[in-house]
RNA sequence: GGCCCGUUGGUCAAGAGGCUAAGACGCUGCCCUCUCACGGCAGAAUCAUGGGUUCGAUUCCCGUACGGGUCACCA
């Protein structure tokens, strides 16, 4: 049975990094008919922000991820809040001390402070306490100095085998004598998440590769513990660019922001989920089910992955295109009566042109502003290659349209379309040298959502013959009213 | 600095000894078309580098360069 689990620290929002691992934590998991368990990773009191754990649950929820165990839904394995466990912590670490694989350090700050010199690095604890006695112990601890545990490290080598990475070798000499215990006593994450991991009977451990090099020392913990080690999934980091993470502190979006921005939430996850994994089909754009189903660890990248919010944006309008005109009219039908104030408009007809030209709903407001107000253009406009059009003959073109137009009994797409195609016909036309300056006159725009005809139904008769004639004017025409 | 990890077009990436080195985003051009978009077609663009091993290396080995990570009483 395969459990794996998404462990946030509550920080105040999510990571697109973070999203990005508890995606891959609950495929691995449901892949394999297995459980996803949610643990808050709470010790850190410093950086703790209120509410941050209702982001968490929101967060997971409008992914579309469904935790098994946590903090809300409970489960056989609790508590899911690491602060809870605190009592745990230490009577592990004392079990370690028995048995020899951890001790007592009674060595202050600044003795700590005075090993290394001004600003070096990579100096390891000098396992002075190692030697103390037991009378020197029991004296301190009879007497309460504080007092951290270390984790003693063995000599010899220390190998591991990473589902991503592959095996990897690290000489145990390279390793501290790490602080399990703090003199809080409190556990450091390095030892927390070993326990926890192993109380929670957790078979897949995924998390970001900045562990990879602390990975040995967990290891020797399982080991003297005797407990099983974990299947390692190490990945890559989502990065901004070649050398920066991905961050909410870099002002980088975060998954809210995504979603604020008007991208869909499954959208963002199919996306991010192809950051760092590739199928093994030739295809890219998933369910959530499809992702479930065909999750293999063998795909996940062990090189980093730039986020695009260029493709992120492409296929966010791929499942714009996905959804039933109902659908879409739904999400953009708030934004269309905030972009769009002229009464009479059809908004769902509205709706309908401009979903296979955007990325978000976002993109609206610009393509439909001409519907509300002309805007102010240059009489270059009617000049077209293509549409064999230009300032002088696109005057005669429309004073030609005009009367036509006025005449028009029904005001409806196919009339006015067909009205305007005979018309050029009749006078020995291309259509384009008709519709072109007509969707010039009425839009000012060099491109719109929809064609002239459409635009006339828009409109309505009034506005239409009244734009028509402003562009009459606009070319040098005066024949004003 | 020590140790660990990585490096295929601008970006995401497939390929794991022999292929014209897939595909996608973006870009360019063409077709379709009542403009734009959608859709269709085409194109430009990639194996960091030097040595090996091999009949043959993008692929295996070693080095170099570059990048990242880690060396806390943070997680």
């Amino acid at each position: 049975m395969i459990r794996t689990r998404f462990a946030p620290s509550p920080t105040g929002y999510m990571h697109i990094g973070n999203l990005r691992t508890a995606l891959y934590e609950y495929f691995i998991a449901k892949h394999g008919g297995g459980s996803f368990i949610l643990r808050i990773e709470d010790t850190d009191r410093e950086r703790y922000v209120d509410g941050a754990v209702d982001i968490i649950y929101k967060t997971l929820e409008i992914a579309g991820i469904k935790h098994d165990e946590g903090p809300d839904v409970g489960g056989n394995y609790g508590p899911y809040i690491q602060s809870e466990r605190k009592n745990d912590y230490m009577k592990y670490a004392l079990e370690l001390v028995e048995k020899g694989e951890a001790y007592y350090c009674f060595c202050t700050k600044e003795r700590l402070d005075s090993l290394r010199a001004e600003g070096d690095v990579g100096v390891k604890y000098d396992r002075h306490c190692l030697s103390l006695t037991k009378e020197e112990i029991e004296n301190n601890l009879k007497n309460n100095v504080p007092f951290v545990i270390r984790q003693k490290i063995r000599p010899g080598k220390t190998t591991f085998r990473d589902e991503v990475y592959g095996e990897v070798t690290v000489d145990n000499e390279d390793m501290e004598d790490q602080i399990l215990i703090k003199s809080d006593g409190l556990p450091t994450y390095n030892f927390a998440n070993v326990i926890d991991d192993h109380l929670m009977n957790i078979t897949h451990v995924i998390r970001g590769n900045e562990y990879l090099s602390s990975t040995p020392k967990y290891n020797l913990l399982y080991e003297a513990f005797g407990w099983d080690i974990p299947t390692y999934i190490h990945v890559a980091p989502v990065m901004k660019d070649a050398h920066n993470k991905l961050s909410k502190r870099n002002g980088d979006a975060s998954f809210q922001d995504l979603i604020e921005k008007g991208y869909l939430p499954q959208a963002i996850v199919n996306y991010i989920t192809l950051l760092g994994w590739s199928p093994s089909e030739n295809k890219e754009i998933f369910t959530m089910e499809e992702l479930i189903e065909c999750f293999d660890v063998k795909g996940i990248s062990k090189s980093p992955a730039i986020f695009d919010p260029e493709k992120l944006k492409w296929m966010n309008g791929e499942y714009i295109k996905m959804l039933s005109p109902e659908e879409f009219f739904r999400m953009s039908e708030p934004v269309l009566e905030k972009s769009i104030k002229t009464p009479g408009v059809d908004l769902r007809s509205v709706s309908d042109m401009v979903k296979t030209r955007i990325n978000t709903v976002y993109d609206i407001p610009e393509l439909v502003d001409f519907i509300d107000e002309l805007p102010e253009y240059d009489k270059s406009l009617y000049r077209h290659k293509k549409m064999k059009t230009n300032e002088e003959n696109s005057l005669d073109f429309l004073r030609l349209i005009i009367p036509v137009l006025e005449k028009t009994p029904d005001w409806d797409n196919d009339s006015l379309y067909s009205a305007m195609v005979n018309t050029a016909k009749e006078n020995g036309l291309k259509n384009g040298q008709i519709l072109w300056p007509v969707r010039t006159a009425l839009s000012g725009k060099p491109a719109t959502p929809c064609g002239a005809s459409e635009i006339c139904v828009l409109l309505g008769r009034d506005e239409t013959l009244a734009r028509l004639k402003k562009g009459i004017e606009v070319l040098g025409g005066n024949e004003i009213g």
